[in-house]
This record gives structure tokens, C-alpha cells and sequence, in this order.
RNA sequence: GGUCCAUUCGUCUAGUGGCUAGGACGUCAGGUUUUCAUCCUGGUAACAGGGGUUCGAUUCCCCUAUGGACUACCA
């Protein structure tokens, strides 16, 4: 088998959204799966669709993402310019070799002319197509005599260079996801190559540079399976063996209307994008939400493919080894917000408490709080199987770092009786006498105060959480007593007692 | 409108010419728990429709329906 090149071939028009970055995952996986190469190319030949910044963004996320670049702009290669409009005089000669071999030709309408030409047939019902069938009539070095657009060129008259598309032939091609597939050239238009800014088109630049790049599979969106035919005849009339193709399914928008799109930012309640987007219209990005890139990774990957197997937490190694194009899926996915945080719940149980106590900590700090490591850590081991996010840590343990401020009335409501005071004040003195404030220690001597007494144990303890943290809410009652210690959690149940007899 | 692509539980999906059509997320119920979660157990729920082919189709073929992509001097 011939040498794995792929690439990931973005445009730098904006962030990056989540379907672009399963485009460049998939390649990433098939390159290292099949000891290949991974390239970024940036696809930057529409002037006026430039954002500034977007081209970093780019390289950030897929940073982010754990997909390395083996060849590109930063990463170097001998098959550069790896930025499209770096290369501009290439793809010229490329046009002009077209032209000389009669498969292209030079086309001077102006986009007025043609806009009005589309819109009479859609009038009529119809569909303007600059074809074989419409060329003739239109102004191009194949209409007009040769004297005359020689001039027209020679006068610096604007022009485009459009491909010779031939008339009723059916061309035959193969996708590595969809199988066999015949299109009609009667149906295809005579594409526009090269523009009048100097710039070749989409279709001019990826042929010729997949081809200069030595490109063996293009693994792209499905979006672009309709212009497959006309890339199979660029490459017949170079004359070039083209790459093997394979085109994804396209990621869904949450509420079933269609592909998702950069515009779907963060109204669906989820992220578009992997990273924040901090220019102009600004949009939220998984990373600043909380998600790990590999809980991230692990779920993208699984939208449009499945290793046929039960299995579905998998690390990138493990991604590597099990991904194969055949077991990516044809149809389209819609991508499940819910799902994702359950993934990210995962990752998160997968890591220490030291991991997350390292985190958690700069959340503490912004709220300024300020705990040996030691103690967040015993901290996040009792709650972090509630959460999705170590943000979320913050919600299950504030109670932790300040006493409460109110008590909920409906716990009170079901827990608090009319002796319940007198009971916490007993229980008080028992926690007061107990020198070793470890939970197991405490745990008993208070179990058997409470049968000792003839208290009803259910009562006490929830009575007993209720001043401690406020609510009905929170790990085991000695797991947290134990962190607070002694002091504070006793004048919880003074504060407790008193400011709840004063409420009722 | 034209061309092309697709169609299994609400969602992501497994799967086969003969199965009680499997799993995960969600959801519901029960259990565990001093609370809330977690956790455990169980339930709910799908082969778009119609024709063929076949002894037998969810699976193969055709048609229809539905959804989607494309239809720019954008990628």
C-alpha cells in the first residue's frame, strides 16, 4: 500500500466548529492508525471571507484536542507552502495548463449578468447551468472569436477561467463510505477555477495541491460529495491517479433542522465550538465550559462511528488502534448535549483526587477561599461523584467553606420537631467530648448515644444536617463534621439552634 | 425545481436471510442510603411505508415518503 498522506484542509473564515474538528480527527486517526501523515493546509484562497486569528484558533483547538500536526505551517514539510495563498502563481500555471490542453477556457460575464440569468430561470422555473448548452451564448474564449478575447485579455478586461466540462458522459466513482456512484456530466456546470482576484477556487486548489502533497485518501465532509465528480475530471484531464476519497456524515443540529452550522453558537444550550471564540460575535467553547479535551475527543468520535463493540470509553491510543473508514457511518448524527457531560462525568471519575483538587483549587481561590491541598483533596473525594464539571464541585461543597446563611424551609419543615433543639444541644456535648474527630470514631459513639437515649435515629441526623449545612443536601454527616472539625461544627449547632427557634 | 446521499428505541448506535432485534444516554419504577446524589435491579421504547425476490425478510432489489447536502468568481 502506497504511503498514508491525509490532511485536514480547513478555511480560516471563523472558529472552527465541532463538526470541522471530527473532519480533522477522523484523518488524524486513520493517518496514525495506518502509520501515515497528518497535514494541515489552510484553504485561505477567499479574500474576503478572511477573519483575522482564525488561522491560530485553528491550530489551538486541534492543540487542544491532542491531534498533532505532522506537516503544516508551524510544523514545516517539504511539500509546502502549507497556506494556499502562498502559492497563488502555482495554481496559475495550473490553470493555464488546463487552458492549453482546451480543457478550460477563459469566461468574461460579469457576475451581474449572470446573477440575472439565474434569476429569469428561476423565474420560469428552471435552473440556469453554465454549461456545454448555455456556453455558447455567453461571453468566453470558446463563443467569441479568438481575435476578440485575445484583445478583451490584452486590454485587462476581468475574466475567470472555467472548466470545459464535456457534454453526456457518466462518470463513474467510488467512495470509501457510500460505495459506487454514477453522476451525469450533463448535470454539472462548467465551474469557475480560477477567479478574477488572482485566487483559484476551492476546487482548482485542493486538486492540485492534494496532488503536489501527495495526498492517498481525502476524508472530508459529505457537503462536498457533490463536487466529487468534477474533481474526478480535473484529475483525468491533468492526467494524475486521484486520491481515494471518503466523505462523512454530516453532524446535525440538536432540534433536526439540517446540518449544524457556526451560527448555531450556544443556543442550544451546548457548545459549537472547542474553544471561546473572543472576536466580534464572541461564543463559548467546550474547554472554558469544563470538558476535558479527552472526554471531548472520546465523544466526537463516536458520532458517525463505532467500533462494533460495547466499549465506549476510549482514549486516543486506543482510538488509533480500533478506528477504521469502513465502520464510519453514512448517515448524519445529531449530537446529544446530555451524553456529552455524561462522558465528561467519566473522565472526571477517572481522575485522582489530587488531579482535581489541583483544579478545584483555582476555582476556590476566585471565590477566595484558600485550603491546604490535602483537605480539598479528601474534600472533592466525597462529592466528585455527583458532578460532571469541577466547576460544579463548588455547588455540593460551598456549605464547606461558610456556615449557613439560611435554612431550608421545607427540611424544616419535615425534619424539625418540637424537641429537636433540646436533642441537638445533647448532641452537642457528646461531639464536644469526643477527642478524635474522625468519622468512623464519631460515627459510633453517636449511634450508640442515640440508642441509648431511644432516639429516633433518622430524626436526629437530619435535624443535625439541617443546621450544619442548611439543607437536605450533601455526603455522609460525619464525613463532612470531620472537615469542618470540632469548633466549627459546633457553633453550626448553635447558630442552628438559635436562629431556627427564632424563625418558627 | 435539478443532481446526489441517507432512513433500527426520544438521541448515539449494534446486528442478522430464520434472534425474545442487543448496548449506552435520557426517562420511569423499585432497592440501598440518616439527606441529596451516587450505586444496584428492573421497566419503557425502534427496524419509515408499499411492492417484489425467497420456504422465510429488519437484512437483497424496486417504488413512494421523509430527512439532508449541493446547486456562487464560498469553502
Amino acid at each position: 500500500m502506497q504511503q498514508v498522506r491525509v490532511r485536514f484542509a480547513p478555511s480560516p473564515t471563523g472558529p472552527l466548529h465541532i463538526g470541522g474538528v471530527r473532519t480533522a480527527l477522523y484523518n488524524y486517526l486513520f493517518a496514525r492508525k495506518n502509520n501515515g501523515t497528518f497535514i494541515l493546509r489552510i484553504e485561505d484562497t477567499d479574500q474576503t471571507r478572511f477573519v483575522d486569528g482564525a488561522e491560530e484558533y485553528i491550530m489551538e483547538s486541534l492543540k487542544w484536542c491532542g491531534i498533532t500536526v505532522d506537516e503544516g505551517i508551524n510544523e514545516g514539510g517539504k511539500y509546502g507552502p502549507y497556506r494556499q495563498s502562498d502559492k497563488k502563481d502555482i495554481f496559475r500555471q495550473y490553470a493555464d495548463l488546463l487552458i492549453d490542453k482546451n480543457d478550460a477556457y477563459y469566461a468574461f460575464d460579469s457576475r451581474d449578468q449572470l446573477d440575472k440569468l439565474r434569476k429569469d430561470a428561476d423565474k420560469e422555473g428552471k435552473t440556469f447551468i453554465y454549461n456545454a448548452s448555455a456556453r455558447n451564448s455567453r461571453q468566453n474564449s470558446l463563443s467569441l472569436p479568438e481575435a476578440e478575447w485575445k484583445q478583451r485579455l490584452k486590454d485587462g478586461a476581468p475574466y475567470v477561467i472555467r472548466y470545459r466540462m464535456p457534454l453526456n458522459e457518466d462518470i463513474h466513482f467510488d467512495d470509501l463510505i457510500r460505495g459506487h456512484i454514477v453522476v451525469n456530466t450533463s448535470t454539472l456546470d462548467d465551474k469557475v477555477l480560477f477567479k478574477s482576484d488572482g485566487m483559484p477556487t476551492y476546487h482548482l486548489a485542493n486538486i492540485v495541491d492534494d496532488h503536489l502533497m501527495e495526498i492517498s485518501h481525502v476524508i472530508r465532509g459529505e457537503e462536498w460529495l457533490p463536487s466529487l465528480p468534477l474533481h474526478i475530471m480535473l484529475y483525468r484531464s491533468f492526467g494524475w491517479d486521484a486520491p481515494l476519497f471518503a466523505h462523512l456524515p454530516l453532524l446535525l443540529k440538536p432540534d433536526g433542522e439540517g446540518k449544524l452550522s457556526k451560527r448555531d453558537g450556544d443556543k442550544m444550550g451546548f457548545p459549537v465550538f472547542p474553544l471561546y471564540w473572543p472576536y466580534g460575535e464572541t461564543a463559548k467553547g467546550y474547554r472554558e465550559e469544563g470538558y476535558y479535551p479527552e472526554a471531548f475527543i472520546n465523544m466526537l468520535a463516536l458520532l458517525g462511528w463505532n467500533p462494533g463493540t460495547e466499549k465506549e470509553i476510549f482514549s486516543m491510543s486506543e482510538l488509533i488502534d480500533a478506528f477504521s473508514i469502513d465502520r464510519v457511518h453514512k448517515s448524519g448524527s445529531r449530537f446529544n448535549p446530555e451524553k456529552a457531560k455524561w462522558f465528561n462525568h467519566q473522565y472526571l471519575m477517572q481522575r485522582t483526587n489530587k488531579q482535581l483538587a489541583i483544579e478545584f483549587r483555582e476555582f476556590l481561590r476566585i471565590q477566595g477561599f484558600h485550603h491546604d491541598i490535602g483537605q480539598i483533596e479528601t474534600l472533592v473525594g466525597l462529592v466528585k461523584d455527583r458532578v460532571s464539571f469541577v466547576s460544579e464541585i463548588w455547588n455540593e461543597t460551598d456549605f464547606f467553606f461558610k456556615s449557613p446563611e439560611t435554612y431550608d424551609k421545607d427540611a424544616i419543615k419535615k425534619r424539625w420537631k418540637p424537641e429537636t433543639p433540646a436533642q441537638l444541644l445533647e448532641l452537642k456535648e457528646v461531639l464536644a467530648g469526643i477527642e478524635d474527630f474522625k468519622p468512623d470514631a464519631m460515627e459510633s459513639k453517636v449511634k450508640s448515644w442515640i440508642e441509648a437515649k431511644g432516639y429516633n435515629t433518622g430524626a436526629i441526623m437530619n435535624a443535625f444536617r439541617i443546621v450544619i449545612v442548611g439543607a437536605s443536601r450533601g455526603p455522609h454527616m460525619f464525613d463532612i463534621i470531620s472537615w469542618l472539625g470540632k469548633e466549627e461544627t459546633l457553633k453550626r449547632i448553635d447558630k442552628g439552634v438559635s436562629v431556627i427557634g427564632k424563625s418558627l
